[in-house]
DNA sequence: TGTACATCAGTGAACGCGCGTTCACTGATGTAC
DNA sequence: TGTACATCAGTGAACGCGCGTTCACTGATGTAC
């Protein structure tokens, strides 16, 4: 194993998660804007001076959460990008994937909706710096597609954006759709399929 | 002419309007859910009193915002989506349109987009209520092409809601190149360009 | 292994400040006659 | 047109409250010998 850390160090990252926890859930219902940090610190049951061993401001909490939101989403995006199987295969597949990341992490999910045009600076740069890596990453997965033969590297880049925000979007209504009947959650399904499925046609016949 | 308002009354909107502008103002640079009443009254230049005989409370001035950016955009939706012309110049006059539109208001179009996923629940419902008109009524004006021959209702409202978050996106985009260079705010417009013509080939192609 | 000192995550009191909301008010505008 | 009363947009004082940040502290953990 990777070595371990001290009594003091992982009692610290216990509390450093416990503040990222809380502040996931205190954003369920409002923007990072307007987070109070004594808000946090008595969600976590800590004193409020204790927040400043942690995180300068709320906005580092923040750009911290999109690091955890966002860092680890890097193999799924590749995933749901990926060559195999044919194309209505993929888009199932890629659908599917969206749906169940949103069910197992809808405070991230909510969280990245929000503050990516949201109030807090550093946090808006973060979630865009993590998407462009995003864009780049997909970008390469779609370039390893025999389709992609003839494309040029704008084009590639453009689609590649298409995509990201494609799953955005669809992760954004997934989220509108949690708490509804599975019947809604089935619309959105087919709605965002039938989207991918037309943007795949016009990947297909875009050196038409 | 319509009816003319008393003092009274004209005063009374004057100064409504006037919270209104402050408000958009200061919001450039914050979440309407940390928007404080005392803020913008200070910015107005009235006693904070003065804010209740306008709004029930922000929230409510952040749904008045959200008629005075979106209310009245619904020709321009129209005609971006319109008929006239073949399929390459309706997309160079829909970018433009989106183009001019951030130009002329940017301030309104970074409310939508930050309030959109943002911490304020009614205003998320003005904002999504007012998508929804507007994906009807982009579905109304794509039903009258030719083109939409066979198309069932699902599908002319699916590519409806493509069409609109594409808007969104475009004009997010080009927010943000408003204050970089000129060549920045070109490579939108070619961005959006490509996207919009990508979406464009998948339209054609969808019944094949 | 034991001791003596250093580190540092978390504490708790204190601060000045701006917040949202209440209330009774004022004086210009509106209306009835 | 003039008068007497009603309306109501904006005022200003007052309130209790929670905020972010400072500071010197404590005591468990870490380290050097």
């Amino acid at each position: 194993m990777s070595h371990t850390l001290g009594i003091r160090q992982a009692q610290k990252q216990k509390t450093r998660q416990a503040f990222l926890d809380a502040a996931l859930a205190l954003l369920e219902e409002q923007s990072l804007s307007s987070l109070g940090l004594r808000e946090v610190t008595r969600a976590v049951g800590v004193a409020p001076t204790a927040f400043y061993r942690h995180f300068r401001s709320t906005a580092d909490l923040g750009v911290a959460l999109v690091d955890e939101a966002l860092g680890s989403l890097h193999p799924m995006v590749k995933t749901t990008v990926s060559t195999a199987g044919d194309s209505e295969e993929r888009i199932t597949r890629a659908v599917e994937l969206i749906a169940r990341h949103v069910e197992a992490y809808p405070a991230h999910v909510r969280f990245i909706a929000r503050e990516r045009h949201g109030g807090v600076q550093p946090v808006r740069e973060a979630i865009r710096d993590q998407l462009a890596r995003f864009a780049d990453e997909v970008k390469a997965e779609l370039a390893k597609d025999p389709q992609a033969d003839g494309w040029s590297d704008d084009d590639l880049l453009m689609l590649a954006h298409l995509y990201v925000d494609q799953m955005l979007i669809t992760a954004s209504l997934f989220l509108e759709a949690l708490e509804a009947s599975q019947d809604e959650r089935e619309q959105v399904a087919q709605l965002a399929t039938r989207q991918m499925r037309l943007i795949s046609i016009g990947r297909r016949h875009w050196l038409d």
